[in-house]
DNA sequence: TGGCCAACTGCGAGCTGCATGCGTTAGCGT
DNA sequence: ACGCTAACGCATGCAGCTCGCAGTTGGCCA
């Protein structure tokens, strides 16, 4: 797998290292660590997720410093993060504006690009004044394939539809 | 001001409580506490304030209690619970079919009717097959006021695409 | 090239928010 | 009134972070 790579090679490697020192932060080998990691991974991940990967082959950085170190990448923009139901909080690089849809039901995450709330977010602005933040916009719900499943009913005012 | 008034007065918790005797459950003095707390309280209440509010007169009634109580008026479909953010999650009756909209900034919670979001849960039904739960539907963004403010600027995407 | 200083690290204790097991209490149908 | 059992109170436990502290280290400036 990443074993026979090189951390440098991807070159969006240096330049988030490269943003977190705009700002009086420092690059270390941990953060470079955590950084090729978090590239290297899926999509989503939960710091727990992020800490396993990285302890897997570098055990004396410690989880305190994978969740500093998420911390200060979202503080960047570099990374964003969003509390998808009642789990721990996932972790994705900004790249993309998109949105989560999650499925209550099995947990799959599926990414919307951002011109599917575009009209809504307008919407929002212009009869509430209200700004969407794309990242941690998460839409709760049941996937195709599990909507389709007999197991639980609809609850609520189920939106027309 | 509620101290002076009979806990039977609303007639919504005579419902409430039938609805929870409904599936097998029971009416208890500490359920009806919990459910007067909850219609008498504001409209969106974490469980620990609620726990407050009721230990404040009724010290003897156990936080667990509360949380069993939520839980199974969940159940039931009489209240909805939502994680807006970080904190702990809200509760509110499921008497109207609406959306929160969570200002990051100030923590203002504003209510939309649910027809603001209908053509917006359509397109998510069409086009990717997933029907949006409005209950648990909380959109981050900023209100307002607090996006007038000079603050922090709106993040977009900043890895290199 | 060396020194300085603050940012960062690791460790670990602690905190919040909630879940759960257990023995006891008390609704509620009969 | 009786008995079944849901629900209660208490205590304990767990996940997911958070924070304080002492030691380390990166990056800047002379």
């Amino acid at each position: 797998m990443t074993g026979a790579r090189r951390d440098g090679d991807d070159p969006r490697l240096e330049a988030i290292l490269t943003a977190l020192c705009a700002d009086g932060g420092r690059a270390t080998v941990q953060r470079r660590i955590v950084v090729s990691a978090l590239l290297a991974g899926p999509r989503h991940v939960t710091a727990e997720e992020l800490a396993a990967t990285v302890q897997a082959r570098h055990p004396d950085i410690a989880t305190s410093t994978i969740y500093r170190t998420l911390e200060a990448l979202d503080r960047q923009g570099v990374v964003q993060h969003a509390h998808l139901g009642h789990g721990p909080a996932v972790y994705h690089l900004n790249d993309t504006d998109h949105l989560h849809l999650v499925c209550e039901s099995c947990g799959h995450v599926i990414e919307v690009p951002g011109s599917a709330y575009e009209a809504f977010a307008r919407l929002l602005a212009e009869d509430y004044g209200f700004r969407v933040a794309p990242h941690h916009f998460a839409v709760q719900g049941r996937c195709g394939a599990c909507a389709a499943e007999p197991g639980l009913p609809q609850r609520g005012g189920a939106v027309g539809a």
